[in-house]
RNA sequence: GGCAGGGUAGCUCAGUCGGUUAGAGCGUGGGACUCAUAACCCCAAGGUCGAGGGUUCGAAUCCCUCCCCUGCCA
């Protein structure tokens, strides 16, 4: 068996820099890949996570028209936020930036003119509605009329919000321009560039053909029948608009590359910016150019809307750029709502993850939002049921077993983990179903089933708590200290793997869990903000330092002897009551 | 409308290749314990597996039709 390191990639979805994050994105796309990498990490993996704020998506433009800043001003007052989100949360990014940088436009330049020049772009022309008064084009977003289908009076210019439908923005009755406000419009012939995806369709169809057992039933079934159907064709990808990134061919100067294009290019972008950052320009090349068989390995980690665009493509321009390796898997997750609808500005119903770190412990979250994860389906969020996890699963369970008996050690043992003296055979059955979890709940991790995971870490506290039940050193210490003694080790020494195998889930309380057993080192790295400046101006990113981490995927043996900390209680147990009068205002 | 995913206990979910009595946690009821944040441990009740039909000795599982939720696409 090898175990030269692995070089992981980790993508993560690049949220638009138009509004503060929810609970929902944290759940479905931010939080599993950190515990994935943390988890990497402690295998000895090379991990590379990158991600970034989308600066160019049309949401971005639409706030800063309707509040009459420029997009760089929204941009400045919520990617900071968002680097603040990641960093209470304890989000390891190696790199989270943004788009709007040179280095970004440099390499989204170059696949544009690799996919140029290899013909997999070329140009055409498309219909589009004309704003006379602005003389400006008017994107989808940015008309809004009557719905050619229901007959809605309030649909946007791609879909009607009333019935559903999808359609082109020139079939739309009465347009009027969001612009002006003017109802004449006109529809005008615009030359585009245009990606051409059908090229690319039969190597994809052969590329998910094989080896993707491993993907998520909806993410493989979906991504195959879309490519079975060969219907991939041309994609426009520029745009009438002045906000973007240039296009590198003169002619077109009042055009911009459109946002689907540039932000998956992200990925490789941020990658390179990462490599640049820490010194060797060329680093970020093992995790992008060593195939799978050299052990290489790219995730992304998306909420389900996005699955298209990373399974098809993202991979697709990823084939015809050529060179750079496809994804090794896409865990795409389902969306965390609010009592069936999804959490939405107009309806109040957001639960900002920045907001809420105020007034909870972060590992609260990273339990709640784990053991819940929209894996496979929708999920409900509920104050209740944060409590309840929170209480019933997170203290009652694990803390409270960390909690019993470390505090009984300290009392009862001199501040001392006890020597253990011959073990019997509860004693040695515990142990080795403990130890069983490296394999268990390591085997659920690396296959990102990190729900199930969590569910197989409280099974093994149970076992522990049982075996204390069991064995009462409470009651046996009364008359035989040594066999307390023993059982007292027992316990804690599943307990520090316990710690281990928890600590990509709970990193902070881990970390404390492990100063109790009387450790000094970190588990993991550190995070760290720096600005960076290029010609497009200065941009905060987010970084992780991992060279002081101590934390190794396996059992370590906890020394009889070994000094203890004085413990604390690791949760905060809620009260169900005042939470949701607080965060609902409703009485329970 | 087409494609995909989901529908299993009051709640949240697991259920392998079709195989005996459909499982877990929470919640509920009972018991035990006192190291621990009224936590932990044991026992029990609780299910027409979305609906209907079919294949089979046998279906939550395979096939057909329909209903509901979600996403993508036209």
């Amino acid at each position: 068996m090898s175990h030269s390191p692995r070089k992981v990639l980790i993508g993560v979805a690049w949220p638009y820099a138009n509004g503060l994050q929810h609970i929902g994105h944290i759940a479905g796309a931010y939080l599993p890949p950190d515990v994935f990498a943390r988890f990497q990490r402690m295998k000895g993996n090379d991990v590379l996570m990158v991600s970034g704020s989308d600066t160019h998506g049309t949401p971005v433009t639409i706030k800063a028209d309707e509040e009459g800043v420029t997009p760089a001003d929204v941009i400045d007052r919520y990617h900071p936020t968002f680097i603040e989100s990641y960093r209470k949360l304890g989000l390891t990014f190696d790199l989270f930036t943004h788009t709007d940088t040179e280095n970004h436009w440099k390499v989204t330049q170059d696949f544009f003119a690799c996919h140029r020049e290899k013909g997999y772009i070329y140009t055409d022309t498309q219909q589009q509605m004309f704003d006379p008064q602005v003389q400006r084009f008017l994107p989808d977003r940015y008309v809004e009329g009557e719905c050619p289908k229901c007959g809605s009076a309030e649909a946007r210019g791609d879909q009607c919000d009333s019935c559903g439908a999808i359609y082109d923005a020139t079939e739309l009755k009465n347009p009027r321009s969001k612009i002006s406000g003017s109802t004449d419009l006109e529809v005008r012939e615009t030359e585009h560039f245009f990606l051409d995806l059908g090229k690319v369709n039969e190597p994809l169809l052969e590329w998910v053909g094989t080896g993707k057992d491993h993907w998520r039933t909806n993410v493989r079934n979906f991504t195959k029948a879309q490519l079975a159907e060969r219907k991939l064709r041309g994609r426009p990808i520029t745009r009438d608009i002045s906000w973007g990134v240039e296009i590198p061919e003169p002619g077109y100067e009042s055009k911009r590359i459109y946002v689907w294009y540039d932000a998956v290019i992200g990925y490789l972008s941020a990658s390179k910016e990462w490599a640049s950052l820490s010194g060797d320009p060329d680093a970020w090349k093992t995790w992008w150019t060593e195939g799978e068989s050299d052990g290489s390995r790219s995730y992304y980690f998306i909420g389900k809307d996005n699955i298209p665009f990373h399974t098809i493509i993202w991979p697709g321009m990823l084939w015809a750029y050529g060179g750079l390796n496809l994804p090794y898997d896409v865990p795409g997750n389902e969306y965390l709502n609010m009592k069936g609808r999804k959490f939405s500005k107009s309806r109040g119903n957001i639960i900002g993850i920045l907001d809420v770190l105020e007034r909870y412990q972060p590992d609260a979250w990273r339990y709640a939002l784990t053991a819940a994860a929209p894996e496979g389906n929708d999920v409900d969020f509920a104050w209740e049921d944060f409590v309840d996890r929170v209480n019933g699963e997170l203290v009652a369970n694990w803390g409270n077993l960390a909690n019993r008996v470390l505090s009984f050690a300290f009392k009862r043992f001199d501040g001392k983990v006890p020597v253990p003296g011959e073990l019997q055979e509860v004693d040695a059955t515990l142990l080795a179903e403990t130890k069983a979890g490296f394999e268990s709940v390591g085997a659920l991790l690396e296959a990102v089933k990190l729900r199930a995971a969590a569910g197989e870490l409280l099974r093994i506290s149970s076992l522990v708590n049982n075996y204390i039940t069991q064995t009462a050193p409470f009651t046996v210490i009364k008359t035989d200290t040594a066999r307390a003694g023993t059982i007292v080790w027992t316990a804690l020494q599943c307990i520090e793997w316990l710690k281990t195998m928890w600590s990509p889930v709970l990193p902070h309380s881990c970390q404390l869990l492990h100063e109790y057993l009387g450790h000094d080192t970190a588990l993991f790295g550190r995070q760290y903000t720096e600005t960076v400046r290029d010609v497009r101006g200065e941009h905060l990113v987010l970084r992780y330092d991992h060279s002081e981490a101590a934390g190794v995927w396996g059992p370590a043996h906890l020394s009889g002897g070994q000094t203890l900390r004085q413990p604390a209680p690791l949760f905060t147990m809620l009260d169900a009551k005042e939470v949701v009068a607080r965060e609902t205002g409703e009485e329970t």
